[in-house]
DNA sequence: CGAAAATTTGACATGACTCAACTGGAGTGG
DNA sequence: CCACTCCAGTTGAGTCATGTCAAATTTTCG
């Protein structure tokens, strides 16, 4: 177990952009998130096991991803600083999880428990706002981005990408990005070419 | 104003499954919500006004749909009994909605504003675990969703959704059901004749 | 420096779309 | 209750977006 001070305090101003925290409340993160890190390359979730931790990224970059029948991966997430990254399925369920959730870089995360959060949802009850909120906000990020892949060519897509996130441009790999949008290494190379003219 | 009596003790028998409602929370269910009738091929949303109420079907069936630059249309969402529908980003941001939201049947819904939903939330906190856990149930639906649509053919798509929701197969016209799929109607057609064999 | 991975490029294959024509059933007005 | 219209669904022919596979090139990193 590491001194988990300065960590909690990132998590503790980023829960204070919502509301502030009273004393006890943030007595009872301190108590309740676990500094770890992770190498490049190092699984935080392999599919098969349960989702164990909700994470909160302190540093680095991860990703979320299903491989299919084919083989292929599909990148659902990256997660850098400030990010949440779980499988709430599984998590929730308590089930065995068909996503994996690997470090791209080196990378500090934040964890709580499963019963950890129950513990804290008693305690302070109102985390239920917060990750409401929190929610809420996600579902309205996933919404906007299946809608874009239902409607929009890989083109589009890309120049959306680029134009949204344009600081993952550099830090992460074609390769991941083409798995992000939904096409091929490839056909994201191609793109490329003819929109950056 | 006309009677809620009968519409609300679905809507609370609904919220008992998640946790038992105590006599105050119920007595505010009851206020909170009001009934309202849709007929076929009306709106309950239109995109440009900003989406007013949280909306939970009864009787009946709903699309929520985006039109795109092409004026092609993308279902987002179908929502039959006991489903929720509304666009959460115009809602909690109260700005003007880019979806479409209409009743493909004559349809009853139950409506709460912002304003009662909030109100709801300070008197009754627990609602704030109930929508919690709503929201990430719909964030594990909607991601599922997301993924399929990522990693596999119309036609596997199809065949989930046949298999998924049989019921919604004789209610909702193929046209519909394409849109939701993301393919035209046309090729939905070549689909079904190729997968009934 | 050398090996492995990422990116690019080329040739070809295919899933899905477009547009247009045809069919059949459901709703509507006289 | 018939005639008419309109929309959903089907089918065909041609096209385009994107995938596949294989090879060449560049970059990364131990």
């Amino acid at each position: 177990m590491e001194d988990n001070t300065a960590a909690t305090d990132t998590l503790i101003n980023y829960f204070n952009t919502f509301f502030a925290l009273t004393a006890e409340e943030k007595e009872l993160v301190v108590s309740s998130f676990q500094l770890r890190r992770y190498r490049k390359h190092q699984y935080v979730l392999q599919e098969g096991n349960n989702c164990q931790h909700f994470n909160f990224v302190l540093q680095g970059c991860l990703r979320m991803y299903q491989i299919d029948t084919r083989g292929n991966i599909h990148i659902l997430q990256f997660a850098i600083e400030q990010w949440w990254v779980n499988d709430l399925h599984s998590f929730h369920k308590n089930i065995a999880s068909n996503l994996n959730i690997d470090a791209l870089e080196d990378t500090q995360i934040l964890q709580i428990t499963y019963q950890n959060l129950i513990d804290l949802y008693e305690k302070a009850p109102r985390f239920n706002q917060i990750f409401r909120v929190l929610t809420e906000n996600a579902y309205i990020g996933i919404q906007k981005r299946l809608l874009l892949n239902i409607s929009s060519t890989a083109e589009e897509r890309y120049i959306h990408f680029a134009t949204t996130y344009p600081y993952l441009l550099n830090r992460i790999s074609q390769v991941q990005i083409a798995g992000y949008l939904g096409v091929t290494p490839e056909f994201l190379s191609r793109l490329r070419k003819k929109t950056i003219k």
